[in-house]
DNA sequence: GTGAAAGCGCTAACAG
DNA sequence: CTGTTAGCGCTTTCAC
């Protein structure tokens, strides 16, 4: 052949016009049974694939949806990207993968993108709302926030429950017979940071433990700043006996520090951690931890923001998918 | 404003021809500066953006890039989406993301989306070329292969040098008085897997050293692999003293098998990775490993794929990217 | 240096 | 159930 073939050199072969080929196509069922297989036999033949910009424009549609993160390199994305990837694909849509590295100018742009039908819609995990970019009209429908709360946004979220999860690992501590448990907070004001150490904080009034000062440390989610806050708390003249960190790289700093300082975990110091990251279970000791259920957000996402796009299900609303805990070596009965 | 304006409206209001406002907007070079400047201005007061899809239509061209992975969900990809998202967009392209899981179906489709010309491009990362699908023409130009080699291929490849890599492991351990090295492969016959082993064995022999039988285990690249395979290692009558394992899950799994077993890393064993994945430097011990310099890597892919594109440096050819040997925790001199 | 006209390939009205 | 017509918004000849 000597062109990619067109519809209407489908249409020509076939004796049809060329609606009647997009038709017979798109299976809108509103050709007959003759014509039909005819026609997608000789599709099939020629090769025929259609052209997806000429579509695009006459349907004003591009059949991608943007995904935003803050850090492309952080491996917590990742099965989020695949189960998304995943959904969209059986749905006949593309993935642009957009990376913010918190740059306003960066955040702006992807969701002007939006706006300028450059994609159709995005999900978005930078946990908030770019300035100075035109806000799509009907954002409510082409914008879905994941993992974290937007406050005050109408869109739909899809979450974990924070607090839920900070209870779990509580109780797990407190059933193993701890009574002085520490907290490695994420960056204040996050709100991930903030709902995880709320959730520590109600636990352990609810268990009737008190936190002492200093028994709460701030880090920012990095493993350098987990390694130097737990630190801090084992310098305290009333130790703790387990730690609950945050995020995984936390904890695995908090282990290193721990090791360092000569102890061995769990059985001096016990440490959870939050996210169950690659390789959590490939550490030694296997970190005890939050799963969160990445291939499932990521799914529920974008089938969730799928359904808003097409109006099979316009309805703004909170979805909370829910974790579990992990159990491995970290943590142990206090001595 | 009722509607997005169309490159028409700004030509109504500068009264000139939507051809003008088209060529001014473009940097064309082809509009006079009264104009010019004019254009422009309107343009941003009324928030014009191109239309996508109709620039697509009419050039035959998507700004938009496939990259192709075997599995989203491993983090050594990160760095490289992330140096290649850079590339991307700092040439106004796009990246679609493409997880094959080793399924050919996936694999065609993927290749299929570059020869109808959903598509521009694609970096190829999976090691392998699909069978059953369309080969684009002009492939040489559209396709590029990062990471594997796929041999008889009429591609550009950037790659790393897997041998030679292996020899500065062999050269590290060597120099700290290894003399019984054994090695924990990928799957064979993948080509990565054969060259970081040819690599292993022609270095062994440089120095002199045997490899004695069972000394080379196979893994699959996996935590799991690695530590079963370090496992029959340590069995073997004669120990290895150092075990250099083909990349760092395996390496991981490794040191669990070691520590299992009740040895001290690096004191009773020395061991090496490959990729320094991330957090390879939060483990305790922190892991001895190559670096690959992924952004890099996914960086120079990208822009090399980019230039074939515009036809701006049409030359095939296969770029290596030099690797470096990070010393950390896991080796030492053996007792 | 600028404009008129054509058309990329497709699908959505609107008829019949 | 099928065809005719029109046009999505842009860029690119070609003419002036």
């Amino acid at each position: 052949m000597n062109h990619k073939p067109r519809i209407k050199d489908i249409a020509v072969k076939a004796g049809v016009s060329p609606t009647t080929v997009s038709r017979a196509l798109s299976g809108s069922g509103l050709v007959a049974e003759p014509t039909l297989s005819q026609i997608r036999d000789i599709a099939r033949l020629m090769g025929y694939y259609p052209n997806i910009s000429a579509r695009n424009l006459r349907t004003q549609k591009t059949m991608s949806v943007l995904i935003v993160v803050r850090d492309i390199g952080n491996p917590f994305y990742l099965n989020i990207f695949k189960g998304a990837e995943n959904a969209a694909r059986d749905a006949g849509y593309s993935i642009l993968m957009a990376n913010t590295e918190d740059d306003p100018k960066k955040e702006a742009d992807y969701f002007d993108m939006v706006s300028h039908g450059h994609a159709d819609g995005m999900i978005l995990m930078t946990g908030k709302m770019p300035h100075q970019c035109q806000i799509p009209e009907d954002t409510a429908q082409k914008v879905l926030i994941a993992l974290e709360m937007i406050d005050g946004a109408d869109f739909t979220h899809v979450i974990i429950d924070n607090e839920a999860a900070s209870h779990k690992v509580i109780e797990h501590l407190v059933g193993l017979g701890h009574k002085k448990i520490a907290h490695i907070s994420g960056p204040v004001p996050e709100g991930m940071s903030i709902r995880r150490r709320a959730g520590f904080e109600n636990a352990m009034a609810k268990f009737g433990l008190p936190i002492p000062q200093d028994y709460i440390q701030r880090g920012a989610f990095s493993y350098q700043s987990g390694e130097e806050a737990c630190r801090k708390l084992l310098q305290l003249d009333d130790r703790p006996t387990a730690i609950y960190a945050a995020n995984d790289e936390m904890a695995f700093g908090a282990i290193r520090a721990a090791k360092t300082m000569g102890l061995s975990i769990p059985r001096d110091l016990s440490i959870v951690g939050f996210d169950d990251i690659y390789l959590a279970d490939g550490f030694v000791p296997a970190l005890t931890t939050i799963h969160q259920p990445c291939m499932e957000i990521g799914r529920c996402a974008m089938n969730r923001l799928l359904a808003h796009l097409t109006g099979e299900n316009p309805k703004i609303e909170t979805i909370t998918i829910p974790t579990e805990i992990i159990i491995r070596e970290t943590t142990a009965p206090p001595v």
